[in-house]
DNA sequence: TTGAAAGCGCTAACAT
DNA sequence: ATGTTAGCGCTTTCAA
């Protein structure tokens, strides 16, 4: 096993050591063009023996065409965003188109200099996490003239195509569920919102609706960093402590929902009638907890494929028109921590 | 904002609009050679000003030189992998250097297509979980003539660097914290293995500890796929209907442990003295648990960060030799679910 | 400090 | 079915 590192092998290697032109060895190694049966195996054997493995930037430079999408997310951390990438690589998985990942770390800054390293490469595509970027950003993203498809959020304007939910809606639907309900003094424990432009959407459409029922929110945690779980059991316990009268926790997200609901377990709250619970994304954790958290199904997997389902198309025939806009649905799950409206 | 989606810009257009000879203009765009400050300005503010996205396709082509890192894993719903993954962007940052990320679910296949995939853009180095690849993928990876990283594991022969720890240690220290703690009737709750080398080579290492004692382990069983939390709880209350008597339970991961921890406090055992419990992995997550499962840290954000460094250091320096084999060493966390020995 | 020429490894387009 | 030629957009090398 020391095979010794060499000089990177050339088509002119596969062809030397084949006997056909470097191009009908090409030919045979893309599978393009009519190649007799017999110099196909001598290519695809030479090719074998010697150890070839084709440049693909020399390809690319010649044939003008790079078969990566790129994919840029605020961060890998959050459950959500592998699920986005394993419903993209469904979809791309017999496209001959391949996701290449970024990682913006929520920083409009870095998310510039992501999408200009990744467009430097030429993708056939970009899918790209949100609807809010730096102007540079959009600009780049406009005249790169490849399919963008801006996913997770409707809520906005899309440089080109877009796939998502409305998290308005979302909060709003929310909102609509918990007063159905009976609640009335309602609390909400959230990331800081200056970096998630989709928990403030749905925090708003959450408040606005609570406004024309004439209610305010009646206390609010925020959080960054360290362990969501954690975090929503400390937080928890801080806002009960302040305001212990409240009758509804709606947090921004699952992962501080559970943590929240594991703080009330402990207490042995009743729930959900002394006090009720409500997240957003509908992780598969929430499956193994208790009880089953109230949440909003965010439809990540199918926001991955549909936005690869685009790239894949536009990719497929270039004379398709751009623009698409697709609106997804959640649906709201009541688990086991909001009561089902009365009667 | 409509930006009409024109050629993509070359090097061309820089020259033309700022005056001076592509040469001139690819040298300030790289910040290489002597420039005058005066074209230096005028030819960045022109590159700005038409929107100029440097083709790198182009300039690897002809500078033989690729500034990204090949990094291969299972999977990225495993909570282990993005933390890997932010130690390696995080030792990269200054180093020019840039983390790809191909996906493997666990497949020698798909490894092997992987691999093939990125080595074909001709990166400046690799970084693959596990030591156990296709024969087919371990020469290619050794004829690559670039820095080769393995990382997670470094029970086995690596074919270049080596990152990692111990699982065969990990597993016996773990049998040795449970014998000395005074557990006899020892479960194991785990994935199936034939996917997963490292959860396996812990077994080994656990059972053969048990077996120097005389023990065997009790009652098993074992999962694949779905939520973690939610089989950790069903397979946990599985194994004490058939094996009631059992006063351990090792789990091959945190995520499976948490749920068999839900399991065992819904029901009111006494933990960790009528039975204790530990996982692997030292997520995050637990922290965030009534009770801290037992568990053993597996240094996963320190792999990525030495695997990277590793890569840099050789790509800033060529000369340098290969073969180096980091062994990290893992930490027991008692947690809340397992004694402490007697003392 | 700047420019001109050659060529990286491959594929498109056009022979044969 | 196979081969030849030119050139992708950039950087290297050498010259001025």
């Amino acid at each position: 096993m020391t095979i010794p590192p060499r000089r990177p092998l050339t088509l002119r290697d596969v062809s030397e050591a084949s006997g056909v032109s470097e191009m009908t060895a090409s030919r045979v190694l893309r599978g393009k063009g009519d190649v007799s049966e017999a110099t196909r195996i001598r290519v695809l054997e030479a090719a074998r023996a010697i150890g070839y493995v084709p440049n693909k930037i020399a390809g690319a430079l010649a044939s003008n065409r790079v078969n990566l999408v790129a994919v840029v997310i605020p961060s890998l951390g959050n459950m959500v965003f592998p699920e986005v990438l394993s419903g993209i690589s469904a979809a791309l998985e017999d496209t001959g188109l391949q996701p290449v990942v970024g990682v913006t770390d929520y920083l409009p800054d870095k998310e510039e200099k992501v999408l200009f390293e990744m467009l430097s490469w030429r993708p056939s595509g970009v899918i790209v996490a949100g609807l809010e970027h730096s102007e540079a950003s959009r600009v780049m993203l406009a005249r790169a003239g490849i399919p963008v498809v801006e996913i997770m959020d409707t809520d906005g304007e899309a440089i080109d195509a877009c796939v998502g939910i409305s998290h308005r809606r979302a909060g709003r639907e929310m909102a609509e569920a918990i007063l159905a309900a009976g609640y009335r003094r309602i609390g909400f424990l959230g990331t800081k919102m200056p970096l998630d432009h989709r928990a403030r959407k749905r925090f708003e459409g959450f408040t606005r609706t609570l406004a024309k029922a004439g209610l305010e929110i009646a206390d609010r945690e925020f959080y960054s960093g360290g362990s969501a779980l954690l975090k929503g059991r400390e937080m928890t316990e801080a806002i009960l402590a302040r305001s212990p009268d409240l009758d509804f926790l709606y947090y921004s997200n699952d992962m501080i929902g559970a943590g929240g609901l594991m703080h009330l377990l402990s207490r042995g709250a009743r729930i959900p009638d002394q006090i009720g619970l409500a997240g957003f994304n509908g992780v598969e954790l929430l499956e193994g907890l208790p009880l089953r958290l109230a949440t909003m199904d965010a439809c990540r997997r199918e926001i991955g494929e549909k936005a690869a389902g685009i790239i894949a198309a536009r990719h497929a025939d270039p004379e398709m028109e751009g623009g698409q806009r697709i609106e997804l649905g959640p649906t709201l799950q009541y688990g086991d921590t909001l009561r089902h409206p009365r009667g």
